[in-house]
RNA sequence: GGAGAGGUGGCUGAGUGGUCGAAAGCGAACGACUCGAAAUCGUUUGAAGGGCAACCUUCCGUGGGUUCGAAUCCCACCCUCUCCGCCA
C-alpha cells in the first residue's frame, strides 16, 4: 500500500511513477478524499477536545458536591449531548471516506524503484548475465523435454491424478517423489547453512494474510478458497512468512530476519489453458522453497542482491545453467519495487524457464501489514523482500533435461547424490 | 462438538464509571558509582493520526449501546487457554 502522505501532498509523483509501469491514473480524485478525510479529522478533534473538557467539569463539580440535577450542571450535560452529535456526524463522514480510500490504495501496485528499468512488457527486460554453458544437442542427438524423460522413468502419473484431483496436478512416484524430496532438503540445508531460520508455515491463509502480502484484493481469482473459512490455500510462502510477523514492532538490532521455507504452493492458473500443460511446468499444485527477509530500509538493496545471489547460489551447485533477468518496470508483480528472475536452460526445450523471482518489495507490503521496526525512539516501517530458493518442480525438470543420458538415465549433480541416495536414475527394468 | 476461564503497553500483570494512556514488575535506554564490568541507585521508556512547536484527538480483542464522562456497565461477534469428546 502507499503512502497517504504522499498521496495528499504529492499525488503526481505516485502518478509518474504508476505511468512506468504502464498504469495511467488520474488520482486527483483519491487526493481529494485524503485532503477530505484530514479537513473532518481535524474539525472532529476539535469538537472531542471541548466535549472533554465538559466532561471534566461535570466530574469535578459532582466531586466537589454540586447536585447532578441542578442547572448547572444539566446545561453541561445538554452541551455535551450537543456536541456528541455533531461528533457522531463527522465521525461518519470521516470513516466512509477513510475505507473508500484504503479500499481504493489496496488496488494499486507498488512504485517501481528508481533502479528498474522502464518498459512495457518482459520484451524490454534486461539480461544481467549467463552463467554455465547450455547444453545444445550433438550431431544426430535428440533432446527429450522431461516430461518425456519423466514418464519414461516413471517418476510421476500425470493422467491418474486427473482421477484423483483434476488437470495439474501430478503424483510423484517411486525415484521421483525421491527427488522432490532429496531437492527440498538440499535447498533448506543450503540456505540454512546461510543464516536463513527454517519454518514451516500453515498453508491455509485468511483473508488479511492475502491483503497484507498483496494478493487481494486484486488477485482472488488466483488463488483456491475454502469459503467456508475464510481461509485460502496459500499461493506462495511469501503470504504466510509476511504474517508472521504482521502487527509487530521489531527491535531493530533483531534486523534483518531471514527465513526459508518449503511449502506447497497452489495457483488457479486462470487464463493459462492449453500452456504447458505437460510436466512439471505448471501445476495448480507445487512445491517451492522461499526465502525471505524483513530488513532495515537502509539495506534493502544490498538485501536484494544477496537474497538473488542465494537463489543462484543453489542453480550453481545443482550445476544447473541459467540466466539472471531483470524486469522492466512494466512487468513487475503487484508488491515488488524491484525484481530479478533466474531463469534455467531446459536444454529439451531449448529454452529459458524462470525457476526464481526474487523481489525487493519497499515498505509496500510491511504497510500493509503493519510491520515496523524501533530504532531509538522512532517506530517506521521495514523493508520486504521474497525470493524463490527454488521452485522444485522445475528445478526437477531442468535436471532432467540436463542430466539425460543416450542410455536412457539420468545422471544427477554430484552435490545432490547423498540427498537422493545415488546420482543417476535408471529406467526401470 | 459440550463445559468453564480469559483477552490490558516489547513481555508479565493490577485496575472502585470521573486528570487511567493506565499501578507494579521485567526488559530496554541514559546517567551515577567503578580502572572496567556485575550488583546497586537515579531518570527515562507504548502506538496511530493531525499541527509538525507547544499541543490536540484516538487506541485496554472487534463492532455496537448506555452516560456529560467507559479499560471499568449492557449486547453481539472474534480469538486464546483448560477439561471432556473425536482425531493424525
Amino acid at each position: 500500500m502507499l503512502d497517504q502522505r504522499l498521496l495528499r501532498d504529492n499525488p503526481e509523483r505516485i502518478a509518474a511513477q504508476l505511468a512506468r509501469r504502464g498504469v495511467t491514473i488520474d488520482l486527483s480524485g483519491l487526493q481529494q478524499i485524503a485532503r477530505e478525510e484530514r479537513n473532518l479529522e481535524q474539525q472532529r478533534s476539535t469538537l472531542q477536545a471541548e466535549g472533554n473538557g465538559i466532561g471534566k467539569q461535570v466530574g469535578q463539580l459532582i466531586q466537589g458536591g454540586a447536585n447532578p440535577d441542578s442547572p448547572e450542571v444539566r446545561a453541561l450535560r445538554e452541551a455535551g449531548n450537543r456536541l456528541k452529535q455533531q461528533v457522531a456526524v463527522l465521525e461518519d463522514a470521516e470513516k466512509s471516506l477513510e475505507i473508500q480510500l484504503r479500499e481504493q490504495l489496496l488496488t494499486l501496485p507498488n512504485l517501481p524503484a528508481a533502479e528498474t528499468p522502464d518498459g512495457r512488457d518482459e520484451r524490454d527486460n534486461i539480461e544481467v548475465l549467463r552463467w554455465g554453458t547450455p547444453r545444445q544437442s550433438a550431431a544426430g542427438e535428440t533432446l527429450e523435454e522431461h516430461w518425456q524423460i519423466a514418464e519414461r522413468l516413471g517418476l510421476f502419473e500425470s493422467e491418474r491424478s486427473v482421477r484423483i484431483a483434476q488437470s495439474r496436478f501430478v503424483t510423484l512416484m517411486g525415484a521421483g517423489a525421491r527427488l522432490e524430496r532429496a531437492l527440498i532438503s538440499f535447498m533448506l540445508d543450503l540456505h540454512g547453512r546461510k543464516g536463513y531460520q527454517e519454518v514451516m508455515p500453515p498453508i491455509l491463509v485468511n483473508s488479511a494474510s492475502l491483503t497484507g502480502s498483496g494478493q487481494l484484493p486484486k488477485f482472488a481469482e488466483e488463488s483456491f478458497r475454502c469459503a467456508e473459512d475464510d481461509l485460502w490455500l496459500t499461493p506462495t510462502a511469501e503470504v504466510p512468512i509476511t504474517s508472521l510477523h504482521r502487527g509487530e514492532v521489531i527491535a531493530a538490532d533483531a534486523l534483518p530476519l531471514k527465513y526459508v521455507a518449503h511449502t506447497p504452493c497452489f495457483r488457479r492458473e486462470a487464463g493459462s489453458y492449453g500452456r504447458d500443460t505437460r510436466g512439471l511446468i505448471r501445476l495448480h499444485q507445487f512445491n517451492k522453497v522461499e526465502l525471505y527477509w524483513f530488513c532495515h530500509p537502509d539495506h534493502s538493496a544490498a538485501a536484494h542482491q544477496q537474497i538473488t545471489a542465494d537463489a543462484e547460489a543453489v542453480l550453481q551447485a545443482l550445476e544447473l545453467p541459467y540466466r539472471k533477468i531483470e524486469l522492466c518496470s512494466g512487468d513487475l508483480g503487484f508488491s515488488a519495487t524491484r525484481t530479478y528472475d533466474l531463469e534455467v536452460w531446459l536444454p529439451g526445450a531449448a529454452a529459458y524457464r524462470e525457476i526464481s523471482s526474487c523481489s525487493v518489495c519497499g515498505d509496500f507490503q510491511a504497510r500493509r501489514s503493519s510491520i515496523r521496526f524501533k530504532e531509538g525512539k522512532h517506530t517506521q516501517l521495514l523493508h520486504t523482500l521474497n525470493g524463490s530458493g527454488l521452485a522444485v518442480g522445475r528445478t526437477m525438470a531442468a535436471l532432467l533435461e540436463t542430466g539425460q543420458q543416450s542410455d536412457g538415465s539420468v545422471r544427477l549433480p554430484a552435490a545432490l547424490a547423498p540427498y537422493f541416495g545415488g546420482a543417476v536414475i535408471n529406467p526401470p527394468q
